[in-house]
Order: C-alpha cells, then structure tokens, then sequence
RNA sequence: GGCAGGUUGCCCGAGCGGCCAAUGGGAGCGGACUGUAAAUCCGUCGCGAAAGCUUCGAAGGUUCGAAUCCUUCACCUGCCA
C-alpha cells in the first residue's frame, strides 16, 4: 500500500531543496505508512499559494499511502514565526482562535479522512496552551543551547534590527510540537518551507535528544518568479486559496498568465499530472509557446484542486467568452451572466439614464477614481464591449447592452468587468 | 539619564521660506511589440472637467506666504553613561 517511489517523484518535481538523510527516509518510506506532519500557522484569514505547496506535498505523501497529520498553529500564531522584515505586530488570542478555524477548514479540504492512512488534523494549542513554564523550561528549553540559537539564520540577520524574546523562542513551540507528534502518534517526518527548515530540523534534533529516536525532515524550496522576485504581491498581496479574497477567477488568470520559464516548474509542483503529461506539455510550451498549453493546464489543475471542477468549468467558459475575440453581441445573455459573475463588476438599476465611460470604469472596480478613468482612457486602455473607447464623457446606449442586460468593460489587456443594467 | 540626528506620497529617497502636489529610482497602471508570457521602449502615476481642494509624524505658532523657521508632543536611530 505504501509506495517507496513517492519520494522519486518529489525529487523530480523538485520539491525537495533541503531534507535529512534522504535513503534513511526512502527505507521508512518503503517498510510501511509513514506518520508525517506538516504546519500551518494562522498568519492571516486565509492560507496562500506558499502553503498550498506543502498542502499539495502532504497529499501526494497521502495517496502514496503515508498518514498525515496536519497541524493547525493555535499556539505558534499567538507567538510569531520570526521573520527577516522585523518583528510581527502580535494578533490578539480572539483573532488568533478565528483564523485558526478557518485555516483548519481549509486544509481539511486537501486530505483524506477516511481509509487506512486517514488524515489527522491537530492543534498545537491543545498541549501548549496548559503548559507550565517551569515545565517548558525544564522539559524544552534545557535541550537548546543559547549559543547554537544565536547561530540560526534568521536569528542571525535579526541581531542588529532586534529581535523580541517572544520570537526568539518560536523554534522551542515548533520543536516541542514535532516532539509531542511523535510521542503521541508516532511521527516521525516533517515537512515544510525552506524558509522553515531551521524549525524543521531544530525539532529533529529535539525527538534525538529526549527519545534517542530519528525522525526525519525535507524543505520545499522558496518559489519565485523568473526574475527571482517573490509571487503575489500584487492588489490584493498574497495569492489567497479563500475565495472571499481571491476570486477563483481572478485565482484561475494568474495561473494562466505565469511566465513560460516557470510553466514547468509551477505543473510538477502544483499539479498531480503524471511526468509524460507534465514532459508533454514540456515539450508544447518550447515548441508553440503562443499556444499557452502548459499555462491553460496548470490553471485547470490548480483551480480545479483548489475551488473544485465545477467552478473552474465555469471560470474557463468566461475566460473564452471574454478573451475568445469573438463578437460579444454574438453571446447568449446565460453566457454572459455567468462569465461577467466571474469577472466582476457592479450593477445598475435600469430606467434610468446611463452614464459616462469613465463613471462606469469605476463603479465597474476597475479605476480607483475618475481621473484615474479619465487617464484610462486617454491613454487607449479603456474598452466598451471589446471596443476601444477614446471619448471620456462617451455615454452607452441601449444599443450597447449585449443581450438587452450586459455592458462589458475593459482595462487594458485583461482586466475585465461587467455592469448589469436593469 | 546626557549628546547628536531623523520622521516626505505604495516603498526608497531629494527638497530646507515663495518657481513644490513636491527631483529621482522602484513598484503600480496604460500603450507599442506579442501569445491574457518575458524582455525592451514610450507614456502615466493625490482628488477634481476646471476653478480649486487636501498632503510632507501630531498639535499649535511666526509670516503676505511654510514640507522648509519656532514651540510642545509622539516615535525611531547613532554616540556616551
């Protein structure tokens, strides 16, 4: 039931940037279900694109037959994961209890709970939460040289802006976590970001040094785009997996729009296509580039593992309507009312008279004031229905509403928007 | 606790009484090219159609006029204790 091969398959996919002794674990691998967990702190209302790495990780451990345990940060989001940009703003014990919720919803819906190897979700809060600090102290803190700390990359670069006590000690919670995991359920592999991998193995070293046992560890490498830069921190910042705060369609384009050098890096990561798939498209993305194969199946694939089949067939049906460069007035109103849902946009009662093209830019969310409208369309990136508007004060008529209902707006090459009249 | 310096638009960073809505770079946005890609080049980048309005840590003050001078407050940094 359990396959030694997965752990090839992570290598292939380079998902693997830093581990422990890699044929030790293959070993484990191979002589039974693995226990492994992986973590997730409760940073923000919702998980991102750098966590749906390690969610898509714990699955592919999963299907190849090793039993997750997914670990939920009640307590090490109340803390602080120190980070190079400075010390965090801490989130009171209310926000905290929330986003962890929602955070163990949403990773619920990567693993399996039913079968042999059924997914665990736990939280750290439940063993920490009651801890003395004598205890913690004595117990924990006795197995962490001070010296060996210092030593520590991220502590390192924050030696000179400062860094609280509070973070300092984040990796003692991360550590003690990997050890009560193993001695409550037997876990004895982590995984996590690169970014982690200090923690990661800091919690190694821990379950060696109270149990005698090993435990194992690997890193998924940072991911990037071509030019080195971080993902995501456009409008709204992270690539949010929640759909209140990334539309799925607006999730679904930027999939589609990822550079052609990171197509095949983002399908072995992402996607659960097979190697002669991923090579296949490999091989389209090099030869017909403008094509966009490989793009249009990693947004399929993530989109769909994400947000579901359904919604994503919906979003792929918008996405031809409105960049298909067919007439939009040939577009039955069903079509329409779906792909401008996807798009967004606002609504206008009927009746009354429409107005001007750069008042509609921005009731539509697509300029952030009308001087920003005006600049649009002065600068020919404001569109009508796919038609290129040079006049600002242009005022739709009747005969504009496709489908008697309809105003598509345009920004640029790929912003669109809809205003429902009526 | 003492001494010195800093706080400018999304970020960095000039400006040091009028010519400042405020140089420059980055990010963002639009255009050209193209493939809803990258790179490059061009344009744009507080609100307002305009008159004008609101910005340069906060509050007061001096002045015909302040981001620029003065006072107090808050926060930050360096040196000394």
């Amino acid at each position: 039931m359990s396959s030694p091969n997965v752990l090839d398959d992570l290598v292939w996919r380079g998902l693997i940037a830093h581990s422990t002794d890699l044929d030790d674990l293959r070993q484990a691998f191979a002589s039974g279900s693995v226990r492994y967990y992986v973590g997730f702190d409760p940073t923000a209302p919702s998980l991102h694109m750098g966590n749906l790495v390690q969610l898509v990780t714990a699955r592919r451990l999963q299907k190849a037959g090793h039993t997750p345990y997914i670990l939920v940060g009640g307590a090490t989001g109340m803390i602080g994961d120190p980070k190079d940009s400075g010390e965090r703003t801490l989130n009171s014990a209310d926000t905290v209890a929330e986003w962890t919720e929602r955070v163990r919803s949403q990773v619920s819906g990567f693993v399996s709970f039913s079968g042999e190897n059924a997914a665990t979700v736990v939280n750290n809060h439940d063993w920490t939460a009651d801890m003395s600090v004598i205890d913690f102290l004595r117990d924990i803190g006795k197995h962490f040289p001070i010296n060996r700390m210092l030593a520590r990359d991220t502590v390192r670069r924050r030696l000179e802006s400062g860094i609280s006590y509070t973070e300092f000690s984040y990796v003692l919670l991360q550590s003690m976590d990997f050890l009560t995991l193993n001695r409550l359920y037997g876990v004895t592999l982590q995984h996590g970001g690169s970014d982690q991998w200090g923690n990661i193995t800091a919690g190694a070293e821990l379950i060696r040094r109270v149990t005698g046992g090993q435990a194992h560890a690997f890193a998924t490498p940072l991911i990037t785009k071509a030019d080195g830069t971080k993902y995501g921190k456009t409008e709204g910042g992270a690539l949010w997996l929640d759909p209140e705060m990334m539309s799925p369609y607006a999730f679904y384009q930027f999939w589609l729009n990822v550079e052609d050098e990171k197509v095949g890096e983002l399908l072995r990561i992402f996607t659960e296509l097979s190697h002669e798939e991923i090579e296949a498209l490999d091989a389209q993305t090099a030869e017909k580039p403008f094509l966009r194969a490989g793009q249009k199946a990693l947004a399929a694939e993530v989109t769909t593992l994400v947000h579901g089949a359904e919604e994503t067939e919906r979003i792929k049906a918008a996405s031809a309507a409105l960049f298909g460069g067919g007439d939009l007035h040939d577009l039955p109103l069903a079509t329409l009312d779906a792909a401008l849902a996807e798009a967004g946009g606002g609504r206008l009662g009927g009746g009354v008279a429409l107005p001007t093209i750069v008042d509609l830019l921005v009731d539509a969310g697509l300029a952030n004031s009308r001087g920003d409208a005006r600049r649009t369309v002065n600068e020919g990136g404001a569109y009508l229905n796919n038609q290129r508007v040079t006049d600002p004060e242009l005022v739709p008529g009747v005969e504009d509403l496709l489908a008697g209902s309809w105003l598509v707006l345009r920004r640029g090459k790929k912003r669109f928007a809809g205003i429902r009249v009526g």
